[in-house]
DNA sequence: TGTACATCAGTGAACGCGCGTTCACTGATGTAC
DNA sequence: TGTACATCAGTGAACGCGCGTTCACTGATGTAC
């Protein structure tokens, strides 16, 4: 009694399959320009037709044109994005000690270790048409929040209201990845210019702190 | 006894002019698309040519390439950009009393006026080529210069060596342009979301200077 | 000063290229009996 | 189960377009005598 209805929720046929690998293949391909450092606009359908390994018509028979693919495209990168800030909050927290120092470096080693992605989060972030940019900011926001929440943690900030710690968490966020962009324009060779770098982030970030720890409502 | 050498310097024959004059209007197409939204890459050779009222191969009597008419563009966006960002730090410095709130409604008011111009900052100087990046990031950095110039006439900071200063008056700096590049984004009619990020910012502004007033090296 | 020649900014035709999009097609896979 | 028909993901040829670049040219302007 296997109606179709039944084998597009239990078991895919072949053909579908087949479409939805195609489909994937399609959105890898742009995704793999992207971090290869293209901007979503330059990119055209018929190079990731080619990067998919299928003729140009095939891609009709998956998306009406380049603005429904990079729809599709926002989703899973909000995704990876999610996951990629999550690891850098994660790698930044548990840094040997809990100092400043040894957080803004292991966020930085992060960066470099993920260059690519954060090269496509700190370009599309500006120029990317509104639906990516809508994503990309929706998880940094979510970044902040995690982070305003980490705060609370922390005996100065405990006693602060939720918004101020989010004010607090965005201005952080926003100065971390300010400098990460600059990060990512330094050729890739850690030169003293990278020393500089982690050590006006640090100063920054321990005079947010300190103006944070003397602040009230 | 005029030789060519002395009309070329003091004379330029009509000629001369004449060519210099087309020069200026294909620099001055490429700076409208940019202001227009356009990112400088995507600007193409026939395009400038058309807007400047010349027919695509005149653009070779000028420059070599797309390149070489950017180089020229640099130079100009970046003497255009200094005195954008004087004129800011002018009106956010000489708004009705020196409260922070005034200064930052100042400075965003600012950015409403001069749109386009930000907003080329705000995009090329994440995605422009090296050349024009630098020019963009050298402004900025003698922005930041003088507003830690500036921070030295508050009795707060004036102790304060000028190092300290400059990561001060740069974090201000980067903060109020990230923020800029937000308001950008909003519709141009000021809703109650401008009046939301008017506040961010001046409550970041606040923490940044408490935390500075505390500042020892 | 007037004339004869040289310069060169701008012209217009032509090229090959990659692009997005259309269309009729093919042949493997799915469905109904 | 076996057969006959329907579906449809992917094919390949073709189109018109804007692009960068080449080339021989034109005619106003500059230079030498």
């Amino acid at each position: 009694m296997e109606n179709s209805r039944k084998q597009i929720c239990l078991s895919m046929t072949r053909r579908d399959e087949r479409k939805q690998h195609t489909r994937a293949a399609l959105i890898s391909a742009a995704k793999k320009r992207m971090s290869g450092g293209q901007s979503l606009s330059s990119i055209s359908l018929r190079e990731v037709a080619r990067e998919a390994g299928v003729v140009p018509t095939a891609f009709y028979r998956h998306f009406r044109d380049m603005d429904e693919l990079a729809e599709a495209l926002a989703d899973e990168i909000g995704l990876a994005l999610r996951q990629l800030l999550r690891d850098a909050r994660i790698a930044a927290r548990e840094s040997p000690s809990l100092a400043i120092r040894e957080s803004v470096r292991a966020f930085l080693d992060f960066v470099r270790r993920h260059r690519d992605a954060f090269a496509v989060v700190v370009r599309e972030r500006i120029i990317a048409p509104p639906r990516m940019r809508e994503v990309i900011n929706r998880e940094v926001r979510f970044f902040v929040s995690e982070l305003a929440a980490d705060l609370r943690l922390f005996p100065a900030f405990a006693a602060l209201p939720l918004e101020d710690r989010e004010m607090i968490a965005d201005l952080i966020i926003n100065t971390a990845l300010h400098h990460a962009a600059d990060l990512l324009q330094l050729p890739p060779g850690g030169g003293p210019l990278e020393q500089e770098l982690e050590e006006l982030i640090v100063k920054q970030v321990q005079l947010i702190l300190l103006g944070a720890s003397r602040w009230r409502a």
